[in-house]
DNA sequence: TTGTATGCGTTATCAT
DNA sequence: ATGATAACGCATACAA
């Protein structure tokens, strides 16, 4: 079996001594800068085809100080709407010329530090940061790689660009929608709190009930630990939250998941939706369609989301000028109606 | 804002002046190779610390011609099946000390040998392509890369190593519960079919049939275009097919996409799922839960997928022997049984 | 237009 | 046990 050690690169050294010139021209042909003649450009890029040269990107970044690699932090790339951004991201920068490192944090602070080094050991380019628990304090965190944090805060906003959703005014938007419907009694199914966009959500849940002249029941707010998310266990604990008592006829889940949970809940309670309760999630998962009824939702425009991250990344690699409004951008969310409410 | 060019890294060199040594023994110290004194040890590591030095692998790499960086080739990350995939790849080559560089090819073939030579060039110890379209050929494209191909036939065995979920065993337990609960006419919905991994699955539905003295009718394989998988689109084609006057008692998806599709179009027919027509699909999707009826699929053993791959890889990359079946795996799947049966 | 020489940060070889 | 030196492949300043 062929092993990888025993490869013999051609280098371009080699394509230099193979078409006599130095390696100098070598380099300024295939890079095409510098000046050199038309006939030389074609005899070295001849032998260049001929011996299937390929360039070492390895000697290139550590010549240049650059990587043309960027690094991804993402929770859990097997989350539905995370691994859409990052198939996104990597297409957009593919596009660009970037190749990306993924990095699967699952939250955990320790092994976000450990790859963060590694990262930087590794000469990536810039960051793109999503979501994770904690602000992301590019002090604590010696990383001066740049860095463009999206639905998380940077502590330190001179160090870092903040991008995000609008999740504030998807709360805002899910609530009013309920409202509009003529639900009075609202709830609110949350987990992850300190997670900004959880924060954000539920944010805009109150203040569309304050706009709208309604109050926000303390025992309407069902908190979910954020190690049972999983529908089944989301089911029991809105059950409990029914089982004593508590009336709603609308619920705004911060996402799909808790959403999915609530209206099994609402089944086993004996309660209808959307003719007794209406139900809103967020993140529009593909589950959506599926669930019955089908779940209505607050959609997150992904697309954007990346590319605007993206754009905003090569921006600081390019070290172009910046806005201050560039440096912190929100993304509009959309609703989308389905046989929930 | 701090820009990524005027960091001034620290070096093994600089380490070495601040504690009296020279650069080739702060090398050993790091690598913990060599011979030093333990005050020498103590000494280094301590100037180390104080100064927060962090490892350039870039030049690391050039040097040992070793990137500790897998490249992953895979169709498309936004797949739930693929993204898990990924995920547990991921996080065992982390705790093995390997980055992964990750790729869409979208079954482009172009993509695919643009991104074989990029990543050739970072010097990646390794490749693991998952799935995609043709056969995948090592020696047209001309990587020495070692390489662990997973549910996609390398076309020379004696440079790649393949593994794969025992795709036609799926296809053969699938369609044999569907016998087994007393449908005879059976049906299959397939798309890909140039995919490895879905020829075996329709092999072990043509096998099934034999096995148990029934015929394969043509009719009924429904073969849905490669560009046209959404629900919506599968239905009207499976429709077709209804409306053609052929008849099912039962049906087997090659995939959960196209069992939601075909669930939507014996509704949409008046046939009850499972009363009138059972249906099987297969990857175990999240949504099959959620579909009402619940979908019965053929389940992949994932975790032992990534796992058998990685280990498989890294052995190749630390060049330890292995025997003929090692090269060659197949990971056993089984069948999750819901109300679609 | 082209060549020479240097250095990026590291490891490995060969001395001492 | 430790140091001097070369080499990995490339880009660039400077010279010609």
């Amino acid at each position: 079996m062929m092993n990888g050690n025993d490869e013999n690169k051609i280098s371009i050294k080699r394509i230099a001594e193979l078409s006599g010139v130095s390696p100098a021209t070598v380099s300024r042909v295939i890079n095409n800068n510098g000046r050199f003649s038309e006939k030389t450009r074609r005899r070295v890029m001849k032998v260049i085809r001929e011996n299937n040269y390929g360039m070492n990107y390895v000697a290139k970044s550590l010549r240049m100080k650059k990587s043309f690699t960027i690094g991804v932090l993402v929770p859990d790339i097997s989350n539905a709407f995370f691994s859409s951004v990052v198939l996104r991201m990597e297409k957009y920068l593919y596009s660009k010329g970037y190749s990306v490192i993924i990095c699967n944090t699952d939250r955990d602070e320790h092994k976000e530090m450990a790859y963060l080094r590694t990262l930087e050991g590794k000469m990536v380019d810039g960051l793109l940061i999503i979501s994770g628990d904690q602000e992301f304090d590019t002090s604590v965190i010696q990383t001066q790689t740049l860095t463009v944090c999206i639905d998380r805060k940077p502590k330190n906003t001179e160090n870092a660009v903040f991008i995000s959703s609008d999740h504030y005014h998807g709360g805002l938007l899910a609530t009013e929608t309920l409202i509009k419907q003529g639900c009075k009694k609202l709830g609110i199914i949350i987990s992850h709190e300190n997670l900004y966009s959880s924060k954000e959500r539920l944010r805009g849940f109150k203040d569309a009930l304050e706009k709208n002249g309604l109050t926000c029941n303390p025992n309407r707010i069902i908190k979910i630990n954020d190690k049972e998310t999983k529908p089944e266990e989301v089911k029991l604990h809105v059950l409990k939250s029914f089982r004593d008592g508590n009336l709603y006829d609308g619920i705004f889940a911060v996402n799909d998941r808790l959403a999915f949970g609530t209206m099994k809940a609402c089944q086993d309670f004996g309660w209808k939706v959307p003719e007794n309760v209406k139900i809103i999630g967020f993140d529009d998962d593909p589950l959506c369609t599926y669930s019955s009824p089908s779940l209505s939702s607050v959609k997150q425009d992904i697309d954007q989301l990346a590319k605007v991250s993206c754009d905003i990344l090569l921006k600081l690699i390019n070290s172009e000028m910046m806005t201050s409004t560039e440096k912190c951008q929100m993304i509009p969310t959309s609703i989308i109606l389905r046989e929930s409410v």
